[in-house]
DNA sequence: TGGACGATCCCCT
DNA sequence: GGGGATCGTCCAT
């Protein structure tokens, strides 16, 4: 039996397909974290829990750099925030206001301290388990609103279980990974100074895509 | 060894 | 829009 061609229509799907799953490479993280942080608006971070992939596009996004007087990192390596000088690709957590864990990105090259903190993501896959791991303390939570499931640092990891127990994990690994996506153009594209700080209120290096409803605040 | 505070969230007013 | 929850981290004694 002779072997048929595939539709060039379908050979496009498939490759785009392909090109949309396949895991970022190291050097993405490796470049300026303003510009990581930009680029990782409408990727789509994936975490492995149980069989499960949770899947989220990331639509919030802020780049913290050396000399950054808002970055855990200024004041130099200490046991807390270590992974933030580890080489880009990798991911730092860290535990704050007694309750609440955030996930960032390390950027650049070992031994810079850069990372770029996850501030929300638009649920894509494993809502379920999603609406799960948020209202387990017997909050009201997300019934209310789908947005109220990842629209947040803190709530993004609670809807996906990043805790301590995932820092340091290598982003080019298969627990937790992140996936190219569509490139978010320009004129959809929103920046403003960051959530949160006063020092270096004046670097607008907070990233998020414009009208979806997942974005904080 | 103690104290201030934080890249937040939720509930109540 | 304001305050409380809640605890690890860091720096100053």
């Amino acid at each position: 039996m002779k072997r048929r061609e595939l539709p060039a229509s379908i050979q496009s799907s498939i490759y785009n397909f392909q090109f949309l799953m396949r895991t970022l490479p190291r050097s993405f993280y490796l470049r300026p974290t303003v510009r990581v942080a930009r680029d990782l608006l409408g990727k789509y971070i994936v975490r492995v829990l149980r069989g499960r992939k949770l899947t989220g596009k990331i639509v919030e996004a802020e780049a913290y750099c050396e000399g950054d007087r808002a970055s855990h990192s200024y004041r130099g390596r200490t046991k807390r925030n270590d992974v933030m000088f580890w080489e880009g690709g990798h991911l730092y957590v860290y535990f704050t206001y007694g309750m609440h864990f955030c996930a960032n990105v390390v950027t650049r090259k070992a031994g810079r301290g850069e990372a770029v903190l996850i501030r929300a993501v638009e649920p894509i896959g494993g809502v379920d388990v999603m609406l799960k791991n948020r209202s387990g303390r017997n909050r009201r939570i997300a019934r209310q609103s789908l947005s109220n499931l990842t629209n947040g640092p803190a709530k993004f990891c609670e809807a996906f279980r990043i805790t301590r127990e995932q820092n340091g994990i290598d982003l080019l690994g298969n627990q937790i990974y992140i996936l190219n996506g569509v490139r978010i153009p320009e004129s959809k594209v929103g920046r403003s100074a960051r959530i949160g700080v006063n020092n270096g209120r004046e670097r607008r290096w907070r990233f998020f895509v414009k009208g979806t409803a997942w974005v904080s605040r």
